[in-house]
This record gives structure tokens, C-alpha cells and sequence, in this order.
DNA sequence: CACTTATTGCAATTCATTCGCAAGAAGTGT
DNA sequence: ACACTTCTTGCGAATGAATTGCAATAAGTG
């Protein structure tokens, strides 16, 4: 199919080789919507080739990232841990809810709009920003008010 | 002088004491400009105070944290390093360049548009956002088209 | 001044991520 | 199919920012 030869001449362009592995986690990453860290990618991962070992994890998102196939997230205050998910998606940030633990996806324009004005304004040129939001969603917000009456 | 007393009650008031040590890491902070990280405080405070430790660094940048009177930031994609600044400051986020290392102050409300938004379309409770941005500043853009010719 | 308890300094530890290197595979040309 | 080059992998060890355990020290109370 379409796909596998997509992954190919992209890795092919750039000097690279497709390997088992590398096919692997792209497809992980491909058929799911949560958002993965590495120790994640490498526990399902691992269910399909045992053998395979969290550094090549590790390089294989790094690779998978600078082909532009996957984006590395922060989700929380705490930056401790790097999340992965595929491009394909549209703009979108993240809340994360610090009661469950929840990631909702937050859709506006006005993120980008914040870089067009800016570059307008000083002549820079943006290529990246990373936005995330915390707080509580409604369910936690009302489960805490329970608790305080 | 006020300043003084307002740190130690503050600082009574969670329970916790006031020390030399606490008061010179504020200090450091209030009177810079620039963005410092856990590594640097305790260079500039070591030569105020040369026994003190960094282990001590970092745990009173987490005291002043919870207590609302510094903030930590990240500056750029590789989020490794946490920098922090006083709270005294109004809102705004940071620009990285990815030429120089220079930091822009961005203003704008938009940020906190979204999070009222949200909330209001959700129902969410925001605590805090992480935004920030990475590129190149109009100096840096114009060397790199000068160097392209 | 004495006493309680927070805080410090030090060294050791954590944990996500990266690195070095030899063994193993991918893709090319023959 | 084979040989060859160079990229990749698996493994273990290393990195580096930040944290922790603990005994010694100091802050603030009465």
C-alpha cells in the first residue's frame, strides 16, 4: 500500500533506512489517539518485538520528529515527561486536568494568530511554540465542590 | 524596611522560617532582568554566600514558587532546564531566539482569551498555562538572508 | 536562655533521555 | 544470490537536572 512506501522514500530522502522497528512505532502512534510517552510507545511496542530496546525507542522518535511525521508535547507544569502524537491532526493544544489526569484538546486560532502579530510587529520568525494548560475540567470541578459543601 | 517584613510573614504564615539563604535568592531575583536557571542563582548567590548549596537553591526556589512569588518558565523546544523570574512583572510570555539565545517579552491577552474561552465552553477551571515560543528575531533572520546570497 | 522544629549542607539517588560500541540488518551495485 | 558499505540496533553505561535522606545547625517561640 500507499503507506508503507511513504515511510520509505521519506526515510530514503533523508539518508535513512526503514527497519521493522521504525514501522512499529510509527504505526502505534498511527492507530491511537492517546497521547504516548516513550515508556508507553516502548510497552506496546514491545508486545510486537520483544526484543527491541527503549533506546532505539528513544531514537526512533527523535527521528520520526525531525521527518516531521510526529510531535513531541508537554503536558503538564512538570515538563519531566515527553509526549508523542502524530501530525495529521490540526491545530490543537492541551488541557490537562490535574484531577483525572484527563487531556482535552483545545481548538482556537488565536495561538497563531499571537505569532502572525508578533512577527509582523518585530520581524522575527517563529517555528515552534509549545502550549499547554492545566486546571480542572467540569467533572473535577464539580466533584470538588461536592466535597466542600 | 517593609520588604523585609513582608517576606518573613509571609513566610511565617505557611509555617516555614525566614533564612539568609531565602533571602538572598529573592533577592538575586528581584533585582535582575534577566531569565535566570536553578544553575546560575547559585553561582551569583555563592558569591554572596559561598557555603550555600544547591540543593538549598533548588529547594527555595520551590518554597518562593508555592508561595506565588516567583514563577518557572521554559524557554525553548528542549524543555531540560527551568528558569524563573519574580511574579512582579505583568502578563506575558517568552520568544527564545534559536540564532542568538535572546529572550523576547511577547504581550498579549490572547493567551488568557483562550483559557476564558475554554472555561466558559467547557466549564474548566484554568490554574496555568506553559507557552512559548521559538525562532528567529529580525536580527538573526536578516543575517542568515545575507548570508544566503 | 532553652527548646522545638524548620532548614541547611553534603552525599547519594532518581529518572528520563542519550551515548559508545560491537554485532546485526538494509539497501545498493554486481 | 552475494558482497559491501553504512545505517541501526541492543546492550550497558553515562548524563544531567532535580530531589532526597540524614545528621548537624539555626530560627523563632515562650
Amino acid at each position: 500500500m500507499a503507506e508503507k512506501t511513504f515511510l520509505a522514500n521519506k526515510l530514503k530522502s533523508a539518508g535513512l533506512r526503514m527497519t521493522p522497528q521504525r514501522k512499529l512505532i510509527l504505526s502505534i502512534l498511527d492507530e491511537t489517539s492517546d497521547h504516548l510517552d516513550a515508556e508507553e510507545i516502548y510497552r506496546r511496542v514491545k508486545k510486537l518485538n520483544s526484543k527491541i530496546n527503549i533506546a532505539t525507542v528513544y531514537r526512533t522518535l527523535n527521528v520520526l520528529k525531525e521527518m516531521d511525521l510526529i510531535e513531541q508535547r508537554y503536558f503538564a507544569r512538570d515538563h519531566g515527561v515527553e509526549y508523542y502524537e502524530t501530525v495529521t491532526k490540526g491545530e490543537h493544544y492541551h488541557f490537562t486536568c490535574l484531577g483525572c489526569r484527563k487531556i482535552i484538546e483545545v481548538e482556537t486560532p488565536k495561538i497563531k494568530q499571537v505569532q502572525t502579530e508578533f512577527a509582523a510587529l518585530t520581524g522575527a520568525q517563529f517555528t515552534h511554540a509549545c502550549v499547554c494548560f492545566e486546571g480542572y475540567c467540569a467533572d473535577c470541578v464539580d466533584s470538588e465542590e461536592s466535597l466542600t459543601l
